[in-house]
RNA sequence: GGCGACGUACCCAAGUGGCUAAGGGAGAAGUCUGCAAAACUUUCAUUCGGCGGUUCGAAUCCGCCCGUCGCCUCCA
């Protein structure tokens, strides 16, 4: 089998992956700030983390995954200057603030589980982790890479050389920018903060050898991601607009902080357009994924997502949807059957050289940068080759190694076929039940009652039920799966 | 102004030096069918934004031009 192979945005070059233990994978992902429901933004980044965090575990690489809640709220930009989003959203909904964080935190887990997303194995709070975050900024301050200033903490770029080395960015260039922010606590414009004062109508707040005030915008993902993983691991991943500044100045930190390297590899996903704009607040487009779960099934969302590759761009549209959707019909309709070949879950081991050549080309896929297009045109292929062999369905053919195949691939790296979360399903008393009104429906076609077999088709289909009439009788599934 | 990504059919999207330019959607014609759906067959880029260059050979490398988008400010 090929080996994994990618895309670093540090050295801008696709490398071998080679983790620091082989035995096990790091990796950080940076997670949502928790003051509104989730877009499609984030449906697009934590979707491609997902398939990285898949497809290791798939390859073996054992991997660890740690996600964090940033739930202590950034600075709000424009008009309301030095407050906080979860602050303003508490005043006006005039609750606590850490219960609109708590509640937009379950809404994400919510929508996540919904695009079966696989939970982290930790999702730290940036709340529950002050003491390590403090505790890293009084490290920076006595190794001389932080300085304090009216109460707030800033950190020293001029001390730190190699900062800009992620995102390709110089310091003096960045100062002629003239839209860094000239703050007279800082030293250097550059200088970004990791504590910060508290005004008095900050609710969120927190002692600190500086006094009241509120961490910065760039050190929890140090603090929590070190803490978890070690301060040096392998991968951390986030979406591209992150890459300046947040990342660099997390590397800035923990580097300084530390003395070693931080992180080995750098995955950066690509961003969400709306027909064609990005997608902002000031534009008002923003595409709420619960919304989008009011018309479309989440994994019509997921192989959308998966059908362009996690470093390029997607520009959303009600044509792509329904493109999608009809496209995840298609490999429905194969799949969904063949996994009722067999009653039982367990693995089958490929041995069959059709089934062993769709597996090698599908890994080739992904194992080149996570290439999701690439492993679904695999997977199309297989469709259309066995749609065109109905003699591969039966016994003899690859019936026995099929469900294995498409669980695999379909399932496990793809995430495409979630399991039925809800625990109790009707499977068997459904079976009974249609089995008797196809019977009746069969009774009507013989004698040409068109009229009454088209009836109970058309309630059916209506109440998400397809009828397929077929030449070994009828059919039925449920529509979309 | 600085940094970066991209431009492949009607739409989406792989391919980054060499067999007939993957795959999905939409469209058209047909097979099957009571009709429908699904599926299948055929059709759908002699050509990869434009112009030059390198090469035996380029969508793929180089140069210039045109265009789109993103980042540089909280953002996935």
């Amino acid at each position: 089998m090929s080996e994994l192979h990618v895309y670093n945005t540090l050295t801008r070059k696709l490398e071998k992956y080679e983790p620091i233990n082989p035995k096990q994978t790091k990796m950080y992902v940076c997670g949502p700030t928790v003051y509104g429901d989730s877009h499609l933004g984030h449906a697009k980044s934590y979707i491609s983390f997902d398939l990285v965090f898949r497809w290791l575990k798939v390859a073996g690489f054992n991997p660890f995954y740690v996600q964090n809640i940033t739930d202590v709220g950034h600075l709000v930009g424009d008009a309301e200057e030095g407050e906080d989003k979860i602050q303003k959203l508490s005043k006006e909904l005039a609750s606590e603030p850490m219960a609109i964080a708590e509640g937009f935190t379950k809404s994400y887990f919510d929508d996540m589980d919904r695009l079966n997303i696989l939970r982290p194995h930790i999702s730290p709070r940036a709340t529950g982790h002050i003491p390590e975050q403090l505790e890293m900024i009084e490290t920076l301050i006595s190794k001389g890479f932080a300085y304090e200033s009216n109460g707030s903490v800033y950190f020293d770029v001029k001390k730190f050389s190699s900062y800009g080395k992620l995102s390709g960015r110089k310091t003096d260039e960045l100062q002629e920018g003239a839209r860094v922010e000239i703050h007279e606590d800082k030293r250097n414009p550059l200088d970004f903060a990791l504590w910060k004062k508290a005004e008095a109508n900050h609710l969120m707040r927190w002692k600190s050898p500086f006094g009241v005030g509120f961490p910065g915008w760039h050190i929890e993902c140090s603090a929590m991601s070190m803490k978890y993983l070690g301060e040096s691991f392998d991968i951390h991943g986030g979406g591209l607009e992150n890459q300046f500044p947040h990342h660099e100045c997390e590397i800035a930190q923990s580097e300084a902080a530390t003395g070693k390297h931080f992180v080995k590899y750098w995955l950066h996903n690509n961003m969400v357009t709306v027909n064609g704009e990005k997608m902002g607040k000031s534009k008002g487009n923003f595409v709420l994924v619960k919304d989008l779960f009011k018309t479309y099934d989440p994994m019509v969302i997921r192989f959308l997502v998966l059908s362009s590759h996690y470093r390029s761009p997607i520009d959303f549209s009600a044509e792509g949807l329904m493109s999608a959707q009809s496209g995840f019909e298609r490999l429905m309709n194969m799949v969904g059957p063949v996994l009722k070949f067999e009653e039982g879950r367990e693995e089958k081991p490929f041995t069959q050289k059709l089934i062993l050549d769709w597996f090698e080309e599908f890994s080739e896929a992904m194992n080149d940068d996570f290439n999701s297009p690439r492993a679904l045109a695999v997977v199309f292929n297989a469709v259309k080759t066995l749609n065109t062999n109905p003699e591969l369905l039966v016994d003899g053919g690859l019936r026995s190694e099929l469900p294995s195949f498409f669980r695999k691939t379909v399932g496990e790296v793809l995430g495409l076929l979630p399991e039925n979360a809800s625990g109790k399903s009707f499977e068997k008393e459904l079976d009974s039940a249609m089995g008797l009104i196809l019977e009746l429906r069969t009774g009507f076609r013989q004698e040409k009652n068109w009229s009454k077999s088209d009836l109970i088709r058309d309630r059916l289909t209506s109440g998400g039920i397809v009828i397929e009439d077929g030449k070994e009788g009828s059919k039925w599934k449920i529509k979309g799966s």
